[in-house]
DNA sequence: CGAACTTTTGAACCCCTTCAACATCAGTGG
DNA sequence: CCACTGATGTTGAAGGGGTTCAAAAGTTCG
């Protein structure tokens, strides 16, 4: 149960839906941002690019997810679909306008303050965790985070490329992978496809996550 | 002026002041969070340990910035004082009864919002900047944050141990000494001593900013 | 002055990156 | 169905940026 549930069900009911392809722009950094997204379908990924073409992932986002909140005037990242998805968008004066009835600051706030301790938790995990530690706790949340959704028996799976894992854990594409391969090797997780893996070790995993 | 003012001035009247000496616990890491903290003099840092005693720090506070705030439940983050401060603290609970007449929510959500933007600019520090330019961001930062409120003539001057500098930007301090030697030997920073600094040439700072 | 701490500097090492080649997968059309 | 093609992922070897370890220099405070 997320807990942006309640701004996610206003969304639904007012948004407008738009369907987005795979690596689509929602909206882009630096942008005004006077919408907010209501993730209902598929899964989106918020990016910011340094001058020189240097990528960072702030946060990967699934079905039931709210985008765009997260800045003040503008946008301070991108955001771009993982693949195909659908987004309600709502202005978001018009949704501050009706929601002087219920309780629409604190929705506000509870997505936010969601939102930073996300952000907050990625924090640690690029300023003081090695490369094997990043792909365990990353590998670790995803398992974690959807444990209701996978479909039965199939494991956890993952919305994104290695590019966007290397991207968001701030490491380059080949350790992504050799620290998988390595993972593999120490019998703790085992892929069964390139996006589809299986932790056949919670406590190793959870202990080389730091 | 800082976004946070509304609360700040709230917290002074109703606060109750408390001077904690350098290095002390403000607030510990997991710990009960039902009091925010305005902080009235001095300065102070949000630090979390991992278990085996890496250190990640979160921001630096100064007077007028609010602390504690920063979580839902439980403290993520630890705070203590980089120097001698006192700190008005309040209880949440009371404070949000009392603000039904004023817009309370709105200022909790300025604070968080604010606190989330900063979050966000460190992380794309510590995911995709090299060592010397996340020091460079850094110093640049401070020079920018406070410019007036540096003595007239004296420079930016850094509350903040190389040790915590370090912890924040994710690196050694021995990497930190080394690019602060480095940028004064490029004639772009200058230090009157270890806590007290000049730019001498910003152009190039904010290019190695990157 | 002397002791404890912080900062700087030096040298060797290592983790991650870089560059390159190979493997695998998905889509297309023959 | 299979060959072809481009995109994505893996593996290997060499190089570099940052760390580690050690020691010197500077600072603070008794």
């Amino acid at each position: 149960m997320p807990a942006n549930l309640g701004m996610a069900v206003v969304l639904k009911r007012l948004g407008v839906p738009t369907t987005y392809a795979k690596g689509t722009e929602i909206f882009c950094q630096d942008q005004q941002a006077d919408l907010i997204y209501g993730l209902t379908a598929g899964a989106a990924r918020t990016t910011r690019m340094l001058s020189d073409g240097r990528r960072q992932i702030g946060d990967f986002y699934y079905s039931g997810d709210v985008i765009g909140l997260e800045t003040c005037a503008q946008h301070r990242f991108s955001a771009e679909a993982l693949d195909i998805c659908t987004v309600r968008a709502v202005r978001l004066s018009s949704l501050r306008a009706l929601g002087v009835d219920g309780g629409f600051e604190s929705a506000v706030w509870a997505v936010t303050r969601r939102e930073l301790e996300r952000t907050q938790a990625h924090l640690l995990v690029l300023g003081r965790k090695s490369a094997c530690e990043r792909v365990a706790s990353f590998l670790l949340n995803i398992a974690n985070q959807g444990l209701e959704q996978h479909e039965h028996g199939s494991g956890p799976s993952l919305a994104m490329s290695r590019q966007d894992m290397a991207d968001y854990l701030g490491l380059t594409i080949e350790t992504v992978s050799r620290m998988i391969t390595h993972l593999q090797a120490l019998k703790i997780v085992e892929f069964t496809s390139f996006r589809h893996f299986h932790v056949t070790r919670w406590d190793a995993l959870l202990l080389l996550a730091a």
